[in-house]
DNA sequence: CTGAAAGCGCTAACAC
DNA sequence: GTGTTAGCGCTTTCAG
């Protein structure tokens, strides 16, 4: 591990001629250039991060926010991955590293903001913001740090987000639904007293509003995030309705996995008796038989289009707040079928 | 963003005081300990990272190297991420911070050791670490950089690794099919030009070995790597077979699923005309019907235990090297029934 | 065009 | 017990 001190003296140079040579800050003679050039490769000299984020204030790296549930973190989930792959790979584009951070338990004092208190992030992504405490909110909204807010739309002028088009994608399931005949929906949500997942609550609430203003009757079924299963228990909740609807739309596609293994396990089957229509398009529902309707999200590019708006909001800490709402695209499965006769 | 500087003022001592009350070094009057403790929490000051680390050498941040296929970081894959989950959890504990990296094009130079000759980090930990080139593998074991492989079992005595136990799930899988009345087995595996798969391949040459061993006869199918579909390429190599066997042991779930769909589509219904072993375990398993037989592996502990080893040897860089062999579980399945009549 | 000096925030070694 | 000095590796003035 070399130092420029190294370096400029193989050189023949003082050490600044070699800080000038890599930041091509300055002037420096061709000759000597190539002298230090030489050398750099010689000892394979990288300059030390580290310095030079104590005296320039900036580390080059990003912080991400990864939630948790039940102590483990969220890292196997299907939306928090890709959206981590988008991260990564647009911030190795633009020279910036990623250090991941989960939140730690939500009574704590605000232990993810750690990393930035440390200095050892420049600036954080979150996802799910509103799932932390009032109090920690308004410290991320007062204080300086550069963050995105991914799936939760934060008011504050400070914080820019991105988010899906529930809405949007919402009114299509509904149509879907009516277009095979199905004139009863349930909606599968989350209980947030469980677990806060912004995306379905979104989701859930669209639904609401649109079958009102058009007229379905809905129930809405919530007990615990699929991630634990909680899946099952809200296919159970579902076959106490009476009446049944025969549309079901799914918080996302665990939840329908759930569901239909659970429905199926009491004489249900899909779609002969009941169409699904799930969100987040896993490559699991492909394999599924009957395969799983859905809706695909560009989380790849949300990723990449959160890293590269966090980048230039710590370059230019005047930049106003960015915000931006990704369409969803429907994909077509077996689970959508005709509404049985009897209903 | 507090310095000692300021804490100190306030506390009216010297900023050296400040340090020694953080770290408990030295000896410092109970009462102006106090008073400084105060100040600490009046500014709720966190010492810089990047300044301890200048001077200590140590960055407290572990950085994971997370193999790529086609651009995109393979942060999706269960395996990988199921490790992570289990690196973040302890790293958290421990009190290090996790650096996401990838490799880059790997033909250029070594790009994925920056993090290192940048001094952001203080150890590794690879994936599959002998998907790299030669030249560099001999560049990690002679250098000093602490790390850990995952699924690649490095002979240099400088790389302490941790792995499954391929050779024993692979008797548990040929004990089964046996137990069903299979006679003939296909292994799919994947072919290493297009995509390096540790586990893959060290699950091949074990089925090799046993079945040569046990006169088992074999088929091994090896197209491309389930993650980008080439699972299906695998299923038309498989109906190429003749005689075609009845047994399948698929490298990973995901070869599993894809290969399921492929050959339903050709109509072969599982595990009616054959039957099917993964691994991985993965939760989509579950879902399926048939569900699918695999073994599961304790990823997130493993993940737990190389980060662990990681910091151990950074901080006693003496300790001599550790390897570890983790034990796979059968997962019963549907996809795995008695062996066809006509054999 | 190049070097010397100061300082980023912190800690280790040595005074008082 | 507490403060002073020096230095980690680097960049940013300011001289020459």
């Amino acid at each position: 591990m070399a130092t420029q001190k190294e370096v400029a003296e193989y050189a023949g140079v003082s050490f600044i001629t070699v800080s000038r040579v890599i930041n091509n800050t300055g002037t420096v003679k061709e000759a000597t250039r190539q002298r230090v050039l030489e050398a750099i490769r010689k000892f394979k000299y990288q300059p030390n991060r580290q310095a030079q984020a104590l005296n320039s204030g900036l580390t080059r790296t990003l912080g991400l926010v990864v939630p948790r549930m039940y102590d483990l973190p969220l890292l196997g989930n299907f939306y928090v991955m890709n959206l981590l792959s988008g991260v990564e790979m647009k911030g190795r584009r633009l020279g910036w590293d990623i250090l991941l951070t989960t939140d730690h338990d939500l009574d704590e004092d605000f232990d993810f903001l750690r990393v930035w208190h440390q200095r050892k992030i420049d600036g954080l992504i979150f996802i799910g913001l509103r799932r932390y405490p009032q109090g920690q909110l308004e410290e991320i909204e007062s204080s300086a740090i550069p963050c995105i807010s991914v799936a939760d739309r934060i008011e504050s002028p400070a914080v820019s987000w991105i988010d899906t088009d529930s809405e949007g994608a919402i009114t299509v399931a509904i149509d879907q639904m009516l277009a095979q005949g199905h004139r009863r929906l349930c909606f599968v949500s989350v209980d947030p007293a469980i677990d806060y997942n912004p995306n379905i609550l979104a989701r859930e609430q669209a639904a609401r509003q649109q079958c009102e203003a058009r007229n379905i009757p809905l129930d809405v079924v919530a007990v615990a995030d699929s991630e634990v299963g909680g899946g099952a228990l809200s296919a159970r909740a579902y076959l106490k309705l009476d009446p049944r609807p025969s549309g079901i739309i799914a918080g996302n596609d665990a939840a329908a996995f759930d569901i239909i293994a659970e429905l199926g396990s009491h004489g249900l089957t899909c779609p002969t008796d009941y169409s699904i229509i799930g969100f987040d398009a896993e490559p699991a529902g492909r394999y599924q038989s009957p395969s799983l309707a859905s809706f695909s999200q560009p989380l790849v590019d949300m990723g990449q289009f959160a890293t590269e708006l966090l980048v230039r909001r710590i370059e230019d800490p005047r930049m106003t707040r960015v915000t931006k709402v990704f369409p969803l695209s429907f994909v077509a499965g077996e689970s959508l079928g005709p509404a049985p006769k009897t209903t």
